[in-house]
DNA sequence: ATGATTTACTAAAACGATTTAGTAGTTAGG
DNA sequence: CCTAACTACTAAATCGTTTTAGTAAATCAT
């Protein structure tokens, strides 16, 4: 597989490597119909294609964004990239979609690979652990966004969910429901990650001003089933918040096992609105997150059209999310 | 933002830019002492990043290769891509993903996009409709595998599941649980995808020899619940093999707003391994798809170290799939 | 008929790295 | 003391494009 370049274009349309440039980058301004025809014979009969590479050395833009998603196993962010990609698409620029696995290492890995490749924006959602980074990025002025979670002191916009809205939509819910007894199972909240922190709290907020019974469950993600089967006690009307959609398969896991209940005695409400969700029996009510919200958001501002809007306080926004009630 | 080049870096340093590309490259042989810190320390204080671009216009490979699946919502294909970003890591590869929604036109703007960027190689869930382009680079030799797919008469190898062994399996499944009329519930087979092609087909020759009742409902992915609606018949011993997840989520809707037993008279096997069939009430038996062998064959493929192994028949690699009965 | 404009192209510089060939200065060998 | 080998660098070519500044011929205006 021997390279084609432009070189070898011009040489069989018998012109100049300029007039084949001119013409592939359809600056047809002078340029004579033969010459037009023979390029254009010459470019398909090598299976010419020009070399990025090469191309965007000169010009500053690379068309390219790249997005870094913590865990492409979550449904939001899956989610939440392919409503980027559209954008993407209609704007004529490229995704590059990477997949850091909750691990800052790998994270910092795609930011610099990402970054030596030139793209002209990144989006990203923070594992945490590579805070100098973001930091420099931020000065440097480089076009980023956040998106899920935000980092304190850095001013780097972040696009999420509003966790404590979000929280109190379950509360009402449940109560709604009739639950007397509120439990909250999710990811433990050490690892500084702003959807743990927020919901946590805004949970023992909401449920401790009720004066309701309440109970927390957290656990990494491959330990949450045991801690669920050492603390749960499942009551005659429990009220149950799923802060994501590991938790939400970890405790359907439990409750299959263990033969629960979910119709009348507990009652769930899972944060993240998947497909899954319309199918189970029973069904589950959800609170959607504000993907197009999200995803709009940070695009845009990776693109720099949000910098024309009115001006904002602070670096994050937050949206509301939607109950799904099933 | 301005960019630091590595004019800044030799400047700054007092040095020639070659030896600081010497030295970024790690070709210290013989480099003073005093010389390297310098430049260690002008890398540090500019913020200097290499241009990939500018790099990787002199030397021919990239170190990255692209993979474009069909429908990024498709377990499978996220958990091929996954594995595949592994072996990638760990060889110092990078990976770009895309995905192509089921959408010809975009696939062919990703190929387009990732030769542009010079990829050393490409893993592609063909959608069909850029036949023509595959022949072109099966021409150009230019690495590239399939994966779940194959297209005939085009010299690209293919790595994907046995379907006719699978579907055995399920038929086998249903059949030791008591089903007497059996259905196959999927997506149509008249956009010549192999999935679908030799699923069907299995279907019909394996329930054929079988002698046994069997029907097929299929329809695009947006239409099968309505299809299921108007076709399906509950029996008493119905064995239904669900052709992949889409198909299974749309049955399972059905179920649920039908009230269908799934427990004794309905018997159900899937194929694709969703996490989802853990924790449904009832648990869903599956067929595991061999992810890690389809994506260890396509990346060897790619990479060129399959070519020392012992010589194939054909350009098509059918791996066995599992049961998890469930 | 002369200069100005338009048309149709090309030569050469530039982008930011890598790499090859080369240049001194120092040390070692005989 | 002279040559060979080693050390520590640098100049310049190169990769495949884009782009700027021309050039030369044809057309037009006066």
């Amino acid at each position: 597989m021997k390279k084609v370049t432009i070189k070898d274009v011009a040489q069989e349309a018998g012109v100049s490597t300029s007039t084949v440039s001119q013409y592939l980058n359809g600056r047809y301004h002078y340029m004579g119909e033969e010459t037009k025809e023979r390029v254009a014979e010459a470019v398909e009969a090598l299976g010419y294609r020009p070399n990025y590479m090469a191309r965007n050395l000169k010009s500053a833009s690379t068309k390219t964004i790249g997005i870094i998603v913590s865990n492409i196993l979550h449904h939001f962010a899956v989610s939440v990239t392919r409503k980027i990609e559209d954008y993407c698409d209609r704007d004529g620029y490229n995704l590059i979609i990477c997949n850091a696995d909750d691990d800052p290492k790998k994270e910092r890995k795609y930011i610099d690979g990402l970054l030596e490749k030139q793209v002209d924006g990144l989006i990203i959602m923070p594992t945490r652990g590579n805070d100098d980074l973001y930091r420099k990025l931020a000065a440097q002025e480089f076009p980023i966004a956040f998106i899920d979670r935000y980092v304190e002191n850095i001013d780097i916009p972040a696009f999420k969910l509003d966790n404590h809205h979000a929280i109190s939509l379950t509360v009402d819910y449940l109560k709604g429901r009739g639950a007397e007894t509120f439990y909250y199972i999710g990811a433990s909240d050490d690892m500084s990650l702003t959807p743990r922190i927020e919901r946590l709290a805004a949970f023992r907020e909401i449920a401790g001003e009720m004066g309701v019974p309440h109970h927390v469950i957290t656990a990494t993600n491959a330990s949450l089933y045991e801690k669920v089967e050492m603390e749960f006690e499942s009551g005659e009307a429990a009220g149950i918040v799923l802060a994501n959609d590991f938790a939400l398969m970890a405790f359907l896991k439990y409750a299959n096992n263990h033969d629960l209940d979910l119709e009348t005695d507990n009652h769930l409400v899972a944060i993240d609105d998947l497909p899954l969700a319309g199918v189970y029996r029973p069904e589950i009510t959800t609170i959607a997150q504000p993907i197009e919200a999200i995803a709009e958001g940070a695009y845009r501002n990776v693109m720099g059209s949000l910098k024309d809007e009115a001006p904002r306080e602070g670096p994050i926004y937050s949206f509301k999310g939607e109950i799904v009630e099933r």
